[in-house]
DNA sequence: ATATTCTCTGTGAACGCTCCCAGAGTAACC
DNA sequence: GGTTACTCTGGGAGCGTTCACAGAGAATAT
């Protein structure tokens, strides 16, 4: 027969327990603050807290309790996008407020492989959170489906086309696009192009829209370039096209600031003044924007308050209450590039 | 009396068990991909696993194997940086790659405020994951202490002065400054300064160490500037206080390529030539370096393997293996900025 | 024919916690 | 003085797994 255990184990309540000379129950109640425990008690426990090193074990309270106290914020991007879109960090440290305020840990998990896909997917079901917020999923992201079936609590932010019943909160891309569009038109443009990407999300899609709406008749489609990523290298090679294009071009909407930098490199080499021969504007309101010379004119997109109100989305439907989808608002901010 | 349960509960394994005719055992056995299991029990109970919809409960499995499978990644950033520093994001899927090829979920966890950082450690503590990573803990960072108390495999990217005894994954800041500087030097300049940054970090403080070794005697206190952290707006005013302090200066080494950006950025506005007038190098080879005109000269950094060694060092430290920190190489990118 | 090994299955005993109920003691009310 | 309420404590039951062991049956070796 040999001994029951070699192992150093880690100190469980019940060691706390008969070093305080108490019962198990007291001890929990005193861990988890409760009331009905008396002065006395509570500061022996505490004691012998500190002198046997408890520390609670997690998985133990989460398997009874049913819940882990945690939010997944799951982001799925493309490898290279991860060091460009400073909106990602923005989103994750406005979810982060929320969650924190609520006492709840968020974990990101990062995808970057159908093996992560999967293991993230686990990692939901295991019930190893409670609600999970999903950052720039694709169209027909097998992850976004997953998290549908698994049920659990959730909200993206942006909004996916093919999960039109899940919570999302996004910006009206569209909307201001073509408002941003509208006024750079207004500037007295007349060959007006736009270097699109990430068509394949809402947001690149959306944006495209907005601004082919605004110019209406005036839309031009060879004036329209389309690349994979929000990335500089797009806003190069997209600048460099359009040129070739049409060397008269005196407008351009890029997709984003990262893109619209890439481009207006572009224009200043090719000795072109900006705004006086091309005028150009972004989206993002990034700190992109600030490092052009000059300055861009873009969209301001609330990304910390997406983030937030990502979180909050969660956090209802934990509680119980209604969720719906939210549209938050867009400010144009014009400085001198256009 | 009630009925036992109301809530609609989630199957379990014996659920399964039942569905099946078989044991919990044998199921168990299943969904583990253990031997000794027919080929008919298989087939039964995968099916009865799709009919009864069961998922594992992590929060019971963690329970009995005491291991989550799970590694932390803390990322401990001032707000702003998470944005602009390239690194981080290298570093998160270089050691997610590693992590998942282990089949280890990488979970990141972000510290912004005390309050984090208490939960943090809670997390950490709970037995929620198997191990951790730490990145850029600065000097007495409550969170690399609490690592150290509760034991749980560690290694910390940057070697944080005051944690002697924990494994680390780094590159030689101090050596790499040296060299770059003493190339910057090669090339004729004679008033050689620095805008240094994060002097409170590891990183910081031996780039600096670097660059006043590497000039010895022609070492000019007058001619460095410091800001707290590694930003576009920390070149910016520290290129502005140099100017104001020397005209004449004819070098700059800056504290990353962020740094370098911004500093190339008022040196041009100023009418400066880069590099005629004034030669810069930074430090990184992020996306940074490829963004300024001319391209930015600058000590590569293998942010990604930082990342994957880190990893390492903690799977090493979970099997049982020795592990031991790490000093990774850099190179010197030589491009036009000098 | 017997002993030995290998394959397959079932079941009790944890894992460390919270929840709930019972019960003892004390205080408050009429 | 008896009911009622509140405070405090102890301990059984259960959360959903895995693990270790026992044992039955088939295959192989002696």
């Amino acid at each position: 027969m040999p001994p029951p255990r070699i192992r150093n184990r880690r100190a469980t309540i019940n060691d706390v327990a008969a070093a305080a000379g108490l019962s198990r129950g007291t001890v929990s109640r005193v861990v988890n603050g409760e009331r009905y425990v008396s002065d006395g008690a509570k500061t022996a426990v505490e004691d012998a807290i500190a002198r046997v090193g408890y520390v609670r074990n997690s998985a133990a309270r989460n398997l009874v309790t049913r819940e882990s106290r945690a939010i997944a914020l799951i982001i799925h991007e493309p490898h290279s996008l991860l060091f460009e879109d400073p909106n990602i960090g923005s989103i994750l440290l406005g979810a982060n407020a929320v969650l924190s305020k609520a006492d709840y840990q968020l974990v990101s998990l990062i995808i970057d492989s159908d093996r992560d896909s999967r293991r993230v997917a686990d990692y939901l079901r295991g019930g190893l959170v409670d609600g999970a917020v999903i950052v720039s999923a694709r169209a027909s992201d097998p992850i976004a489906s997953a998290v549908r079936d698994i049920g659990v609590p959730s909200a993206f932010v942006g909004h996916p086309p093919g999960t039109p019943d899940l919570p999302y909160v996004a910006i009206d891309n569209k909307g201001a696009a073509r408002t941003i569009t509208e006024r750079l038109a207004g500037t007295g443009r007349q060959r007006i192009g736009m270097i699109a990407s990430a068509m394949d999300r809402d947001s690149g899609y959306d944006r495209f829209t907005g601004f082919r709406d605004a110019l209406g008749a005036r839309f031009d489609a060879s004036l329209v370039v389309e690349y994979p990523l929000y990335t500089y290298a797009a806003g190069i090679e997209g600048m460099q096209e359009l040129l070739r294009r049409c060397p008269e071009i005196d407008g351009i909407f890029a997709a984003s600031d990262a893109v619209a930098a890439g481009a207006m490199t572009v224009l200043q080499e090719s000795g072109r003044r900006v705004p006086d021969d091309v005028g150009i504007v972004g989206f993002d309101d990034s700190s992109w924007a600030l490092r052009t010379r000059p300055q861009l004119s873009t969209v301001k997109q609330p990304a910390d308050s997406l983030g937030r109100t990502a979180a909050e989305l969660v956090l209802a439907q934990i509680r119980g209450l209604p969720s719906v989808a939210q549209v938050l608002d867009t400010t144009v901010v014009w400085r001198d590039s256009a």
